[in-house]
DNA sequence: ATCCCTCTCCGCCGGACGGGGGAGACGGTG
DNA sequence: CACCGTCTCCCCCGTCCGGCGGAGAGGGAT
């Protein structure tokens, strides 16, 4: 049996560009042009009712451009399509954007045909290709410093988070104890605490959890 | 008549991973795998006589890692190969830095052998595909902000580089001399005159330093 | 009133770490 | 050739760290 044909949904305002990719899609075996977009807002519905694995989203669209699409649409789906943007120009300050509203790739147009099918492929069939979501965590943490919340911060107490800070800045026990006017064996208790939630096994990892997470820019 | 095949080199310090990629690859009509190398430094000679298409590059190798191989071919050739850095976890902080040193993908060791196929024909035939150089300017930008170049960082040689990084990754001396291949003594030696170079007194302040002074997108 | 969390502190132990000092090999420079 | 920088590795030693288990005091919640 064959495998189940990739789903597809063409988001772009020009009919002819929509007409020239679905025919180069639709030549190829196991893909499947399910919808057709000429505006954002009709991009997510369609993505809506329509379910397709990959979605070929322009960013240029009247109403809603493809980035607030590509929002909507992987913010509002429990288990949204791989979003690949399509643009004109490499410069396209899009690109920045497009990876943080959650694309998982980007394609540009004058790409030619065996291109565009071995991304749309490539994109479909695993979320462990080119550039996955570090990337994606990169252009979070360029944007918004105070990126990762991560789960461990809440489960801190007060006095941890303290101690954890105080660890951040490269201080011993000895000093960390000095400074908050407390016996050593206490501070070590609430290393070995911190260390216990962060999941780091020495108090180096634990510092590169507190810079990897922002917790010392909001702890 | 065919157009001719895709040139490949292999950079794996593992001869099962090369032997595995290789089957892969060899099977495909089109690849063609030219040559293969067991650390960066053999990768980096390997590319400059072998002058392939594209090099799938591990980050983890003796001598030099993938990423100070990627900068050195990237830089040291006119028409440099399209190259992807595969590696084995998506969390990798490596991703970051193979961005910089100009790698043109990413892919993960667990892909299966159509996504590799897909992912090596596709990086070899464009530069216009997911993820073009914007990607790596937007890495640049991030890098930007850190600014301040610390004076310590050129005076490090390119091993206490090594060892730094690694320290940032929260390896153990012991860890760090498994993954450099070399002796416990020898990592203690650098990590020595890391300490000495940066001011910090132990490691958790040199990867502070690190941190802080941006050493990690840099280095 | 009881329980749970938090903060405080204790001892013991083994392993990792950092300081000190030294040394051989290689490659490039003067 | 001699020198210097780099990379490799060795010794000893003291300290810091982290794991183990335990414990008392106070506060908040039920």
């Amino acid at each position: 049996m064959t495998p189940p044909a990739i789903r597809i949904v063409l988001a772009d305002d020009e009919r002819m560009v929509r007409t020239a990719l679905r025919a180069i899609l639709s030549a190829e075996p196991g893909l499947e042009v399910v919808g057709e977009a000429a505006t954002g807002a009709e991009a997510v519905s369609v993505v809506r009712e329509r379910r397709p694995d990959v979605v070929l989203m322009d960013v240029r669209m009247p109403e809603i451009d493809g980035i607030r699409a590509t929002e909507q649409i992987v913010a509002g789906l429990p288990q949204p399509p791989r979003i690949v943007v399509v643009t004109t120009f490499e410069n396209d300050s899009y690109v920045y954007d497009a990876l943080r509203a959650g694309a998982a790739g980007f394609l540009l147009k004058r790409s030619d045909a065996d291109t565009l099918v071995q991304a749309v492929r490539l994109v479909a069939r695993t979320d462990s290709l080119l550039f996955p979501s570090a990337v994606r965590a990169l252009a979070h943490r360029h944007a918004a410093p105070a990126a990762a919340p991560a789960p461990w911060v809440g489960r801190l107490t007060g006095r941890e988070r303290d101690v954890l800070r105080h660890m951040a800045a490269g201080l011993t026990n000895a000093e960390i104890a000095r400074r908050l006017e407390v016996g050593p064996a206490t501070v070590k208790s609430h290393v070995a605490a911190v260390l216990a939630k962060t999941g780091a096994r020495d108090r180096t990892q634990a510092v590169i959890a507190a810079y990897a997470s922002g917790f010392l820019s909001t702890g």
